[in-house]
DNA sequence: ATTTATTTTTAGACATAACTAAAAAAATAT
DNA sequence: ATATTTTTTTAGTTATGTCTAAAAATAAAT
């Protein structure tokens, strides 16, 4: 077993490894609000048990099994966000805290049971893929809202960062994950987008078009 | 607030605690499998936070703050056994472990809401009472089977003590809370039990009789 | 190519919560 | 009433996981 806080650690390199580059010692430091001092000893003990690779002062990355052991958290992290959100009535902004607590639970029977529960949903309510229990990741086609053209279509699967305020301005709109749009105008002067949705014609601001993400389908049907 | 450890020596205090005397200091150890030097070092720490009455050898009680936060936690185990069972299927032996896990989840909006979700049960699947927010718990009027008599009724609330044999076996005999029964006859012999459940007549020995509890209402209807 | 700045590691300190071994207090027995 | 046993506490050790301060390695700047 490991301790919760070895998790947090597992999870904190999962988050910011990018394309299986190496993560410095600082930016987990700041990620997880500690020193980097403290980080470096956890990144001794993590090595030691090889759940990463460690090179003194070159950074580290998650081994096979350091990586199998974050998506258990992640998953655990956002099945429980789904069971706050669904079942009991949670706003999407007020989950993240408590399923932080959650996520350390250990009880694999938990777990299933709670997918079967939740009736194996494969996003969370931020709309991220939730991994299976063999570490799976749905790699889904996600774009930003302001990647998009003029006309095109998608469905809103998330928010790049979970902000509080943005969360609050989307439910203010009525914008929902799942919810479909499609793009009638992007004005030049300010970068605003005018799109569908529901059928009625909202406007957002090229900021929070920077926020969103959809799943895109090929724009011609 | 609290620490693990703090909490389940509370919890620990509470459940040995008859009718406010003082708990010793081995009691609490062996409950809570450590050493007794280990309890002596909280009792200390507890007593500071005025959370137990504590003088040396002479042993420690609860104070009314005290209390509360210990009933507080097992508010939290009973509402999430009965979650585990009711809503994910566990089986009532199975919960335990995994309840004593949850009980430490520290949010009052996510207990009052899964409170809500559960349909703010009274008793656990045990039978246990849930306290309830303002630590209020309801004392009912439990007796025994083995202290009926014959003719006498009830309906099953909990077990004396829940080892799983005990449950299997009144899991095999379909026998579940809130089931009623009546005691048809009492074997003078082995001092077993025929009684009426479900429509179906059924014996049970002395010994499951010593263990089952029921809430009795006075015979005449 | 040195100097300067930044990043990372080491070394030592501290808090928590457990432990062992020994001392002290209380309870029991002779 | 004293001796013996049991219970409880104290004192000192250990492991985890954090911290600060200083040293070492790497990166950036002149």
């Amino acid at each position: 077993m490991n301790s919760q806080s070895e998790e947090d650690y597992l999870k904190a390199v999962y988050h910011l490894q990018k394309e299986n580059k190496s993560v410095s010692t600082n930016a987990i430091a700041s990620y997880l609000e500690m020193k980097p001092s403290s980080v470096s000893d956890m990144l001794k003990k993590l090595a030691d048990k090889k759940l990463i690779y460690y090179k003194k002062y070159k950074g580290s990355s998650l081994t096979k099994k350091g990586k199998l052991i974050a998506l258990s958290i992640i998953r655990k992290h956002r099945l429980w966000e789904t069971f706050l959100v669904d079942k009991l009535g949670f706003g999407w902004g007020h989950v993240h805290n408590i399923a932080e607590q959650l996520e350390h639970i250990d009880s694999e029977e938990l777990i299933d049971k709670l997918d079967a529960f939740l009736q194996f949903p494969k996003y969370d309510p931020h709309g991220d893929p939730i991994p299976g229990k063999d570490g799976m990741v749905e790699a889904l086609n996600q774009k930003l809202l302001i990647e998009l053209q003029k006309s095109d279509k998608g469905i809103i699967t998330g928010v790049k960062k979970g902000t509080p305020s943005l969360l609050n301005y989307l439910d203010k709109e009525k914008i929902k994950l799942g919810d479909s749009i499609k793009v009638l105008e992007i004005r030049e002067f300010d970068g605003s987008f005018l799109i569908l949705i529901n059928g009625k014609k909202i406007m957002l601001s090229e900021k929070i078009c920077q926020n969103l993400l959809l799943e895109t389908y090929d724009g011609n049907n």
